[in-house]
DNA sequence: CCGTCGATGCGAACACTGTACGCATGGCGG
DNA sequence: CCGCCATGCGTACAGTGTTCGCATCGACGG
């Protein structure tokens, strides 16, 4: 097709309507911030290079966004979309308050941002993801039959959100240090030890966790463990 | 006692080694970061105003302190200092483990700013208070018969983290709003049910928070209640 | 008593941040 | 064709964390 490698200023060389990125719009704007922020945290997201990676002018970006905060809000929002719910018919119930919770906990693994910023702004301004979200999860638990699905619901997301808040922050810390998780853990265990030296109980847990081998593995069944406990308890408030 | 008003330079007027703060420390850095933690959040802290209320220049910090994020690191250690324990041998568990629960939740909301740093820094070295604390919780859990203490610990530590967080980060806006709890709500109410129109679950339970007076009285009771459901949960696995 | 040394404080500077303002531009409705 | 309005952006400002090199000062050894 190419002739020419010379630029011949002409109407053809003049390219018609195609912009490098389609204009800027607010969705393209926070899908770039997402990937941005999965990809290096919180602190490396600035309004210029998000600008830059989308060939835009940094201040451009406030036409389709009010404020930085706002735009984080916009993409917590965005990230619950991504969360898989059961539907509110599942025949077993406690499967399905499983499997949600464990997507729950994958997608705030894959966004490890998501955590900080829920901290920072919580869910005072519920976008349309996170409404339909809420909706589906108190439909599935009034579904289930339980006497009040909300106070349920509070209890098992306080747990899951708990976990992958401390998971979250371990593996961007992790990450941080560059090594893999197993090799960072060794790195600390000297550390961690001696300065649990003095404390018998902290000594054997430590002890006992340097016997290990898959950290990720050690992770999942904490997790798991944990959401066993939940549903039990929450199971004594099923009536019957 | 005072005569003249007049300055007279002289060595009467030259106090002897009489520092407007005893210098500076470490300890009292870190004091004084966390009571602006406290009274504005987080992000109102910088090295430079915490210096100058401190009579200091703002780089004089870096000789007791190397980073702001060790700081933040030292303020969290320090607050962990606050929280109690019941002792190791308490009559009865469930009374002793709502306690530390309990605890745990009152310090977190009284620094609503702990619970966004743990969900950036996390919990990967642990500072003395946090060490003690973590020793006295797992002899605790171990005393009362748990054949895995530190699991029972990891589910009900990640319930009161998650359920503190959304609540400190709730907090944090209305007190950013300037209102009171209550009329933040009422202010909100609208919007909320407005966004909620097509979500039946949803607009039913806006409607019946907003039948609810007092609103500190209804955290509490969620508190509460999730708690209550881990114990339950807990129970079932304590041997016999 | 003097000299030196280490610890401590700090002013200036650098690279960056979020954001307000005002001007250019260009496509569209009248 | 005119005018308008949405969109883009260059500049600027106040502030940030942190580095560097210099000043100061108390303690201590000779």
């Amino acid at each position: 097709m190419a002739a020419r490698t010379n630029p011949i200023p002409s109407v053809w060389a003049r390219q018609q309507r195609e912009p490098d990125q389609p204009s800027l719009s607010r969705a393209s704007i926070v899908r770039e911030a997402i990937t941005m922020l999965d990809a290096d945290g919180t602190e490396a997201l600035s309004m210029r290079k998000l600008a830059t990676r989308l060939n835009a002018g940094a201040t451009s970006l406030y036409r389709h966004v009010a404020t930085k905060d706002e735009l984080m809000e916009l993409a917590v929002d965005e990230v619950f979309g991504e969360m898989a719910l059961p539907p509110a018919d599942s025949p077993d119930w406690r499967a399905a308050a499983t499997e949600a919770a464990e997507a729950f906990r994958t997608t705030a693994l894959r966004h490890p941002w998501l955590s900080s910023v829920l901290g920072q702004a919580g869910l005072a301004y519920l976008g349309p993801n996170l409404a339909s979200y809420g909706e589906r999860l108190t439909a599935f638990f009034a579904a289930v039959g339980f006497p009040e699905p909300v106070r349920a619901i509070d209890t098992l997301i306080s747990y899951v959100v708990g976990m992958s808040t401390t998971e979250a922050a371990w593996l961007t810390t992790v990450a941080r240090s560059g090594e893999s998780e197993a090799d960072f853990i060794a790195r600390l265990m000297p550390a961690a030890q001696q300065a649990s030296a003095d404390y018998a109980h902290l000594a054997d847990a430590y002890a006992a966790a340097a016997a290990l081998t898959d950290p990720a593995e050690v992770r999942n069944a904490k997790f798991a463990y944990g959401l066993e406990v939940v549903l039990d308890g929450l199971a004594l408030r099923l009536p019957r």
